[in-house]
RNA sequence: GCGGGUAUGGCGUAAUUGGUAGCCGCGCAAGACUUAGGAUCUUGUGACUUCGGUCGUGGAGGUUCGAGUCCUCUUACCCGCACCA
């Protein structure tokens, strides 16, 4: 019988979207698990088969923990604010609503097209009110909130204003004086920093949200501005963000991401006495290495620091003025490639080493950061190389402090040696040094002990429309929450979605956005805001009462796997454990890390096909001939293309300027080049899942994509080896037909074939729960291979078989379980017992090999049990008894493995 | 520069976690059935070989009776961070 994929998936999908057949309740008595795919932002490209590796595997293992029987939560979304929607609506007029809406159906279309066993019910949308409410929300929340330092955790402002009341910093203040204090310890706060400000997008970026001095979404330039802007003080959480990575089952690369994004360093703040010449000051810097405090020659400050102003003396005013100057010209990726060319003016004013008590120079450099630390440095050139670099630039003095380092030529920047020119410290070694010198400099009061963490706050605002608005309005200018009652604060309707002529976001455009008279915040929320919580939404999707109800929380807690990309390490993935500890200190939920277990799946990377064009004509040269010409390559569309031989006809009517293009041919064939890159539309490579379903089916797909390798490498997509995962599907399906009868037998199965089985089973079971779908898929194959060639039609092996491969290739199962009889939907049968005792032989051969030369063959006898195994001792005393020149007292037969040589 | 990872046939990969290296699939070769094959089935397929064997998991050492797996050094590639004091 033939196996028509098309119609037997077109008809389980159908039915299972019908009945409902993977709806989700609160109230079950199974135990719980939560399986999350990091939700798409629905782009205008649509899917292709890069996005589904991810989701393939969460449905696999959410299939299968539904037959392990599990109450499984698996549900699906869309988070659809974002930049690009709204660039499109820039230039196009269109409402991003309405694009939006269309990207989210094509999404959906083609999820469905891959029988995903999501429980729809539950799908949420950022963009949706009844969703970004709860975003607003806990805005609200973080607004009302503050950091207790003694209680390490989130509380109320309502407490701090009685602390402060108590000590009376609180009473007789002006309304915007309290507002102006409190915006000091609010959670979600508005404060003036440097910002990464992004003249193209009109709009500010978080940190993560730039790479390399430009967008990430665009790639535009991206300048420091210093701006007033919505902030959450994500910092304050940095230590228990730290921590908590040690509960948590990520893998390593990821947490090591995050942590390096944290970037906990321990040191101490020195005090450092400074003097313009007229005024004394103290001047704080921090460092990591105190233990070379005799080595320190100059300070540095950074550009933007609060001290220039001050330790600039009169005669150096004009050239650190111009310094200045020239550094504020600069875009932060004009700063990052110029890293290395060092730059500095000397500001006239001097500090004294509080250990020596020698006066050394105060300097400026851009290669000072305004925002770590204090903005401030000690230099020691000595064992600093970007200390070293400056000195030797600016001719300044260069102390080693450990014996025998060579300085001339580069600094010595190992934490390793025995301290010289140092005081008190001579003769410790550099491990011995930097206790020692804390604890001088904390007893001399001259410093303390200081953890730093180059984890910023969060800027929260964008001056962009298409976001959640800030429940934010300004009374006679100073910022007042909107009650809560009056939730979601809708996105109003304007016509145009570009900035206002003077600079204003576009939210100013809107007609009558006030509240209560007074006018509302123009800014709206980033793309992480909506992100931040949806898992926990999931959970009670339709509650208009709550976030989500205590119940609902208390029963699914948090998500047991979560799978998607690396990119979201220094992102999302902070934000959310940090909004969850938020809500987690607020007694709002009841787990304080949302993502128990997280697997990366790799990128499926594209591989793209190019032409080689003759420059200055439209002549085209094989690949193999290419060197001969100077030719410019270009990317063609990876459909025209079989083998990496192009289809001239259809490459002729792709583009207008093509039509009458001339070929240079190699063995009568146009050969293209190629190259393995990102999957995107503007390279022409992209593989759409659509295609791959219609031409073999969901199922197929679905294995492959799992065959293709380990769910966590990164590889190119090719489709050499879908034809034998598709054989392998078709094989399985003609195990169970005589022609076109169903040909299930009720015989009692054989041994082996038993054994075929239950190996089967162990294996599938072991490598699904350890993520290795691959060679799960190998085990099927391998399995199908054996049953087949025993000519098995046992409904008691075929049966299992079918659960087994179910949650890999549900449409097929599925169809095969009805046939076989079965009303109910193969989603709650349970899956089979893995029976040990099927796969033992009544004799068998256990080779052992030693010295890589002798060998012998240990045969147990017919009939002896596992547990006497044991106490077998070997049959040729000549050969073994004696083994590296150690005694083998006995051989322990284990199941599964060869055999084990007990000394 | 710092941190993390990877390296196995022509290709994607596997190896019971220190125990017969190369499972499964692709590709390739031969054969069968065919008017035909980009269909299906069977068999073979790491290299060398004087057919006895020998060599073989990026490279060089080491531990071990035994190493793809553990240790040291080294090379190449991928990813992340990067004047973070």
């Amino acid at each position: 019988m033939e196996y028509d994929f098309q119609s037997i998936e077109k008809k389980w999908q159908r039915y299972w979207a019908e009945n409902k057949t993977f709806k989700v309740y609160n109230e079950s008595s199974k135990p719980k698990y939560y399986v999350l795919d990091m939700f798409p932002y629905p782009s205008g490209a649509g899917l292709h088969v890069g996005h589904p590796l991810g989701y393939i595997a969460s449905d696999i293992y959410s299939r299968y923990m539904r037959l392990k029987g599990y109450n499984v939560l698996h549900p699906m979304g869309f988070d659809a604010f974002g930049l690009p929607a709204e660039q499109y609506a820039i230039q196009t007029g269109q409402h991003p609503d309405k694009t939006t809406e269309e990207n989210i159906s094509r999404y959906r279309r083609q999820m469905d097209n891959i029988g995903f066993s999501y429980d729809w019910d539950r799908e949420v949308r950022t963009c949706d009110p009844e969703y970004y409410k709860w975003t607003q929300w806990a805005f609200l929340k973080m607004f009302d909130a503050y950091y207790d330092a003694e209680q390490d955790k989130a509380r109320p402002i309502s407490e701090l204003i009685g602390k402060l009341r108590q000590e009376g910093k609180w009473d007789g203040l002006s309304e915007r004086e309290k507002s102006d204090l409190l915006m000091n310890y609010r959670i979600a706060y508005q404060g003036e920093t440097a910002v990464n400000w992004c003249p193209e997008l009109g709009t500010v970026l978080a940190n993560d949200e730039v790479k390399e001095g430009l967008s990430v979404r665009g790639g535009f330039p991206v300048e420091q501005k210093k701006m007033k802007q919505w902030q959450l003080r994500v910092s304050a959480y940095a230590e228990r963000l730290l921590k908590g990575l040690e509960e948590i089952q990520w893998s390593d690369s990821l947490k090591e991401m995050q942590r390096n994004w944290i970037g906990k360093s321990e040191g101490c703040e020195i005090l450092f006495k400074v003097s313009n010449g007229t005024i004394d000051y103290d001047m704080t810097i921090f460092t990591t290495r105190a233990d070379t405090l005799f080595g320190v020659t100059f300070m540095v400050l950074a550009p933007e620091s609060e001290w220039v102003k001050r330790l600039t003396t009169p005669e150096h005013k004009d050239e650190v003025e111009k310094y200045i100057a020239y550094v504020g010209k600069k875009t932060e990726r004009e700063r990052i490639s110029e890293t290395h060319t060092v730059t500095g003016v000397f500001s006239g004013s001097y500090a004294v080493n509080p250990l020596s008590g020698k006066n050394v120079p105060v300097w400026i450099s851009e290669y000072v950061l305004a925002g770590y630390g204090t903005g401030a440095i000690m230099a020691v050139p000595a064992h600093d190389s970007r200390d070293y670099a400056f000195a030797r630039k600016f001719d300044l003095q260069i102390v080693p402090l450990i014996e025998g380092c060579d300085v001339s030529s580069e600094s010595f920047d190992a934490k390793e040696g025995i301290m010289c020119n140092s005081g008190f410290m001579n003769g410790m070694s550099v491990k011995q040094a930097i206790p020692a010198a804390i604890d001088y400099v904390e007893g001399h009061g001259i410093g303390h002990r200081k953890v730093n963490y180059r984890l910023r706050d969060a800027i929260f605002s964008r001056q962009r429309y298409w976001g959640e608005p800030f429940p934010i309005y300004y009374k006679d200018g100073i910022p007042m929450p909107v009650d809560e009652a009056d939730l979601p604060l809708k996105l109003p309707e304007i016509d145009d979605f570009k900035p206002t002529e003077d600079g204003q976001p576009p939210l100013a455009r809107a007609k009558d956005w006030t509240y209560k008279g007074y006018p509302l915040e123009t800014s709206t929320m980033p793309g992480f805001a909506g992100s931040s919580a949806y898992y926990l939404r999931y959970m009670d999707p339709h509650n208009c009462d709550a976030l989500v109800s205590k119940d609902a929380n208390e029963y699914w807690r948090n998500v047991d796997l979560y799978i998607g990309g690396t990119e979201h390490a220094t992102g999302h993935l902070i934000y959310s454990r940090f909004w969850d500890k938020f809500l987690y200190d607020m007694g709002y939920v009841c787990e304080y890390e949302p993502f128990r277990k997280l697997v990366n799946q790799g990128m499926i990377q594209g591989r793209s096909n190019f032409v080689y064009r003759i420059v200055g004509k439209n002549t085209f040269v094989s690949c193999g001939l290419k060197d001969k010409y100077r030719t410019t390559e270009i990317h063609v569309d990876i459909n025209m293309v079989k083998n990496d031989v192009l289809d001239i006809g259809a490459f002729r009517k792709w583009r207008p300027e093509y039509a009458d293009a001339e070929f240079v041919l190699e063995d009568g064939k146009y050969v293209c080049g190629s190259a393995v890159e990102k999957m995107s539309k503007s390279m022409f490579n992209v593989v759409n899942p659509d295609n791959v379903c219609r031409k073999y089916g969901a199922d197929t797909l679905r294995l492959y994509e799992m065959f293709l390798g380990p769910i966590e490498q990164s590889k190119p997509w090719n489709t050499k080896g879908i034809d034998g995962v598709h054989r392998f599907l078709r094989k399985f399906w003609n195990m169970f037909f005589e022609g076109d009868v169903l040909a299930v037998t009720d015989n009692t199965p054989t041994s082996l074939e038993l054994k075929s089985l239950h190996k089967l089973i162990g294996k599938a079971q072991s490598d699904i729960e350890s993520f290795s779908f691959n060679t799960t898929v190998s085990a099927f194959m391998i399995c199908i291979n054996e049953l087949g060639s025993l000519n098995c039609r046992e409904r008691a092996i075929l049966e299992p078989l079918v659960i087994v491969l179910s949650p890999f290739a549900p449409h097929i199962c599925e169809e095969l379980w009805e046939r076989l009889g079965h009303e109910e939907s193969i989603s709650y049968a349970s899956f089979p017992k893995y029976e040990e005792k099927y796969l033992k032989e009544d004799t068998f051969e256990c080779p052992v090999s030693f010295n890589g030369k002798v060998r012998f063959k240990l045969t147990l006898e017919k009939g002896i049990p596992e547990s006497e195994a044991e106490d077998i001792v070997l049959a040729d005393p000549n050969t073994v008894h004696w083994l590296g020149g150690k005694p083998v007292r006995k051989v322990v037969f284990v199941p599964g493995r060869i055999i084990n040589i007990v000394f």
